[in-house]
DNA sequence: GCCAACGTTGGC
DNA sequence: GCCAACGTTGGC
């Protein structure tokens, strides 16, 4: 079991869970965190082995698509030092990354997307980080009774 | 260190 | 495409 959990935002038009599911080890380097929040999360919070809520944000039906892991703890993303990437951040210093990613392993699809509209419809998910006024992180812890929650009501 | 301008996010 | 909310930037 997983000891943290955790849910990461993913427009699908750019990568869906689906998309995860297909990727070689259903496995991807979770890439373009540019918020320092969201980073320093990454780099005290997140740790191998805890579990991830896909969300699908930007699009018809925003919500939980998917489970996932955490394959690799936080590391240096390379795309900081390439000015061809659209993550490229002229002021990283290799020597000093600014700019951290983990890997990401697809677990299981939830048997149906749990939205958001369901989401904000179920008391004891009232207080989500997800809901509160305004957040945009892109990275947000969830508590184990949240976790529990979203995979009832996703029949997971 | 203030704060206006600007850019981004994300639901609708 | 609109717009509210928030983060970042840069002049002073």
């Amino acid at each position: 079991m997983p000891q943290r959990f955790w849910l990461f935002k993913s427009e699908p038009s750019v990568f869906s869970f689906d998309d995860l599911l297909a990727a070689p080890k259903k496995t991807t380097p979770w890439e373009g965190v540019r918020n320092y929040q969201a980073r320093n999360t990454l780099r005290d919070g997140v740790k191998k082995g805890d579990g991830v809520l896909f969300y699908h944000s930007s699009c018809a039906v925003p919500g939980v698509a998917g489970l996932c892991t955490i394959a690799r703890e936080a590391y240096p993303d390379p795309h900081q030092f390439d000015p061809k990437s659209d993550y490229y951040d002229p002021k990283a210093d290799p020597a000093d990354p600014r700019w951290l990613l983990v890997d990401v392993k697809a677990d299981r699809k939830l048997r149906e997307v749990v939205t958001l509209e369901r989401i904000k419809a179920t008391p004891a998910l009232a207080k989500m980080d997800l809901l509160r006024r305004g957040n945009r992180l892109s990275i947000q812890p969830v508590t184990p009774a949240e976790w529990k929650a979203i995979l009832t009501l996703g029949g997971a």
